[in-house]
DNA sequence: ACTAGTAACTTACCAGCGGTAGGTTACCGT
DNA sequence: ACGGTAACCTACCGCTGGTAAGTTACTAGT
């Protein structure tokens, strides 16, 4: 039989492994360029230059994809910020860390950075998951919070947690529309707003 | 020809508003209880008691029905924050104001509010569209806050409104989570948060 | 070097969805 | 009584997510 590469070009075989980063970083890239509902398995079939089934095969469903592409992107962020964190000193200064490397973060994988911010609350079967790594999150600011605010019930804190958290997330976003803000520039207003506070903001100095 | 209404009840005419209020209202609940995602056209317009085409009619698209929920539910919210700001009084009473009519909307509108929350992002257009909503937030946040701080530069208040608006959101969903705390509660710790700020607040006495 | 086994991959299909063209029915003004 | 029009329906289409069943290429054992 003659084999016409041109046409059929030979598909490299490749290991469950490498396949699935290849098909997760083909899915974060065309989720964040399009959104999720604008593009078709077939066609991330195609641009990894695979048929649909093995998608199939590898994530089970189109959700099974998207939310293999966040846990991904969510792992890196945690490892990031916890390394960032765990250096230690002053909770003004852990605090400020964390802020820093979760924008630098942002700046690094901004596509997958678009996928965890706009995408996630859309499965709803992938809720319990996020709700996981969510907690992951909230559990270390609660911690953190905790060795400066001993005195705190541990309800304020979770509260606290979660906005800072919010605050974060709404900060990444409003960055991505203002890339000439510097990830330090961004911690800084968060840290105005979060460490130093509305009311003793206008007497102290705060970030120019 | 005869009638079988039993079998085919007679479907009542009604006017063009009140249609599209009662769609508005049948697709706000089946989102917020199921996800965009899980619910068909034809299910909504059966629920509403009429054939898929009409929804069609009214509001061009599934995206389009999804738009006008969450215009709807938007254009509401504002209302009731606008009008808790503009009383006036202090910085500070406006601020907390602020927060407890977001967080009493959320417990009146707990439908709506889920699916304002949790689905906007899965769609494109409808996060332009409220791209721009949010972006009125913002104006009214940046306004609030020009007052209290004058000599900040216009880039830093934007910041601090984007990251409040962003720790309201989040708080919501952890209200959503934890339905024991009152909104006065949730604004109590989001002022805690972002007007005594976290280096004061163990200083000073906060919420309980 | 030849075969057997298996893991990677494909073709070909289906049900159900969003969306639409074109016809039908009930209500209103005259 | 009778158009006219606005509300409404039936019947269809193409495409998408998802699957069953078969094919191809690499690998190990003899």
């Amino acid at each position: 039989m003659i084999r016409n590469d041109s046409v059929k070009p030979r598909r490299t075989r490749m290991s469950r492994a490498d396949r699935e980063r290849q098909m997760l970083d083909v899915a974060e890239e065309v989720f964040a360029e399009r959104g999720y509902g604008a593009v078709s398995m077939e066609e991330i079939a195609e641009l990894v230059g695979l048929s649909k089934p093995m998608l199939y095969e590898y994530f089970g469903s189109k959700e099974g994809l998207l939310l293999g592409v966040i846990r991904r992107a969510r792992g890196e962020l945690r490892e990031v910020t916890e390394r960032a964190v765990e250096v230690g000193g002053t909770p003004e200064e852990m605090l400020r860390r964390g802020y820093i490397a979760y924008f630098r973060f942002g700046e690094a994988h901004h596509r997958a950075w678009l996928v965890l911010l706009q995408e996630p609350v859309l499965v709803r079967s992938a809720a319990e998951e996020i709700e996981g790594i969510r907690r992951q999150q909230s559990e270390m600011m609660v911690g953190l919070l905790a060795a400066h605010l001993p005195d705190r019930p541990r309800r304020a804190l979770e509260a606290y947690a979660e906005s800072v958290i919010g605050a974060c997330e709404r900060m990444a976003l409003w960055r991505a529309r203002n890339p000439e803000v510097t990830p330090e520039e961004a911690a800084d207003h968060l840290m105005d707003l979060t460490w130093t506070g509305l009311a003793t903001l206008n007497s102290s100095g705060g970030s120019a």
